[in-house]
DNA sequence: TGCCAGGCCGGGT
DNA sequence: ACCCGGCATGGC
């Protein structure tokens, strides 16, 4: 099979049904970086409540998070669960953003995408996913976001084994594609999106997924 | 009502 | 190299 003819396909697909995602809503990159942490095994919606919780109490900066003691911080973010976890996790990232660039995401545009892919995996409480959604979508580095659906998306095509590791399963992507941010966002948004809104439906909507045509 | 959501870590084998 | 329990809320 030509694989890089496949996910152009399969991309220019997923476009025609659902258009352009506009994703990670977020009004700023440090935004994102702190919802990618809140959003680890997390819906998003409770993800939006402690958020707003944290633009509310006005905090929603570097320097004011890091500020908070743990439990202040907690408390804040309860509403998107594992708070005690995450709270510490924010606080490991932050410790982090200080150190290497004192809140600055200018300052690591001298590190290759690679050098600060390795910095955020050193941080305790980011694993792959949440360091490339970071990457992908605060950093706006090309590094491709897979998740769970795009293991069992890709895995229900026949195109990728179910137990591929998360950095196999990145390679499939990205040896192929172009390193190109507006694509790595958009194709990550449109496989959540397929995922959501046609194979997770009670009655799974097979019939009208976007992807249909490329099932063996 | 119980199950699950855009994971990750630490300890055990 | 895997496997597993813990972490926790809110939506459906």
């Amino acid at each position: 099979m030509n694989r890089e003819k496949l996910l152009n396909d399969m991309f220019a697909a997923m476009q025609h049904t659902l258009g352009s995602s506009n994703w990670w809503p977020a009004e700023s990159p440090f935004e994102v970086m702190v919802g990618a942490v809140l959003t680890q095994n997390t819906n998003w919606k409770n993800v939006e409540k402690a958020i707003h919780n944290l633009k509310n109490a006005q905090v929603l900066t570097p320097e004011k998070m890091l500020c908070l003691q743990q439990d202040e911080l907690a408390a804040l973010i309860r509403p998107a669960g594992y708070f005690n976890v995450k709270a510490k996790r924010l606080h490991n990232l932050l410790r982090w953003f200080h150190n290497a660039s004192e809140f600055s995401f200018s300052k690591l545009d001298t590190l290759s995408m690679e050098e600060l892919r390795a910095e955020l995996l050193s941080v305790n409480g980011i694993g792959q996913e949440t360091a490339d959604s970071i990457l992908l979508y605060a950093f706006e580095r090309p590094s491709f976001v897979v998740d769970a659906y795009t293991r069992r998306i890709f895995n229900r095509h026949s195109l990728v084994e179910e137990d591929i590791y998360y950095e196999d399963l990145r390679d499939f992507f990205m040896d192929v594609l172009p390193q190109d941010v507006a694509l790595y966002n958009e194709y990550h948004a449109s496989i959540v999106r397929v995922a959501k809104d046609w194979c997770l439906k009670k009655a799974p909507q097979c019939e009208s997924c976007p992807l249909k045509i490329f099932l063996e």
